[in-house]
DNA sequence: TAGCTTTTTTAGACAAGTCTAAATATTTTT
DNA sequence: AAAAATATTTAGACTTGTCTAAAAAAGCTA
């Protein structure tokens, strides 16, 4: 139905969306999709010429309604293909980003109806990001960043935003995984780097960068 | 590293062999990719520059080992990936083709290894060919079409030569799938169909074509 | 072996997607 | 508001893989 090029184009577009960004440039869409603005503006064209999206030239693009079918569908797929790898395959959370941007372009709807029995329906993925619904419906995360957190809370760590795998091996390096407990202690004034108990363990200390990209909530269920 | 088109032209190449072509012609395979001779001149030349392949024009083409490898290669995800839709996500047997198709161009090594794992290492896809190991081996099938069958012995269905869904459909409407018991009653000399029984129940009829296409064994297990 | 048929290759075209370099808009600065 | 800087588009080229139509080679046939 659509090639490889146009769902990934799509997929960006939507992902750039959901980080707030209304109408997206012709730049932002090359820095994202690692090419140049030249081929961003041959695709707009075609994508346009598809009423996949709106695009007025110098002003940037808007996804349609069926544009947003497809960049969401392409999303599911690539979540869900994550939640396979690491659940039932056994990868870790840094080695699953590159098989699933391959994995996202499988045209079967039946194959990704069964993988979502298959895994439970789940909700989201393994870094943490909602995987959108058959209806197109993307939960919005109720997570925040741990700078944002009160202290001496406990909190539980939820997903991250930078889905680099450096980031990530850093991170499985200190202990921290989906699911980790931990408390904030306090800002250090002088780096904005946060000191903190992992599970009732050592005291940690994280730089302003890691935890900025570490998302968590409130543990309400402490007592289970 | 090879893209899609070449890596099913190796696979084809390779398919061809293992029925017993030897050296394979233009128009063999433009037949067998449902493409034009000219088109596949051109994969020739490219194949052949890649030292996957030798190719002598007029002559036809001819595998070479790093060639041989792709194409098994290839091959064992094709088939890993339909034994994993069948077992793990209820796939019947006439659906997976089209969808294995694409899954066999992934491109993971660890995918591979992790779904091989998973499936408890099979040897034998859900039409019953086998699988070629990490190594490259294939295991030569022994079964055999339902019509070089000796009357009145137990058979286990194994698998089927022809693999187009109306085939696949047409047994399994009658009962018939891998593991199905049955005895060769008699060859009907007027039109070569066979008269058998199904798991010890009622008589059937089927026609040359059919029983050409179904592989069997004996079976030794009976008192199991 | 000369002529006919079939097979295979070549030549030239096209579509998708990308790129560089040049041209054109837009925005910012002064 | 004109000049400079930045952003975007256009023009033309390249790659991959395909096709049609024409040319060339190979294989038959008599």
């Amino acid at each position: 139905m659509h090639s490889f090029a146009e769902e990934n184009y799509l997929k960006t577009i939507l992902k750039l969306h959901l980080c707030g960004v209304q109408v997206i440039t012709t730049n932002e869409l090359a820095e994202a999709m690692h090419t140049k603005a030249s081929s961003v503006t041959d695709m707009l064209k075609k994508l346009a010429a598809k009423k996949l999206l709106k695009y007025e030239p110098y002003k940037g693009c808007l996804l349609t309604n069926s544009g947003k079918t497809v960049a969401t569908n392409t999303l599911r797929k690539h979540r869900l293909w994550e939640t396979f790898l690491v659940n039932t395959l056994s990868f870790s959370w840094d080695e699953v980003h590159e098989v699933a941007e391959q994995l996202e372009h499988i045209q079967s709807d039946k194959l990704i109806q069964q993988l979502d029995v298959f895994l439970g329906f789940p909700t989201h993925d393994p870094h943490g990001d909602p995987i959108p619904q058959l209806d197109g419906k993307i939960a919005a995360s109720p997570f925040f960043t741990l700078d944002k957190a009160k202290p001496d809370k406990q909190l539980v760590v939820c997903g991250v935003l930078n889905h680099s795998p450096d980031f990530l091996k850093y991170l499985t390096q200190y202990g921290i995984q989906i699911g980790s407990h931990l408390k904030m202690i306090q800002i250090n004034a002088f780096d904005s780097s946060i000191a903190l108990v992992l599970d009732q363990k050592q005291p940690l200390n994280l730089s302003k960068e890691v935890v900025k990209n570490l998302l968590v909530k409130y543990n309400t269920n402490q007592y289970e």
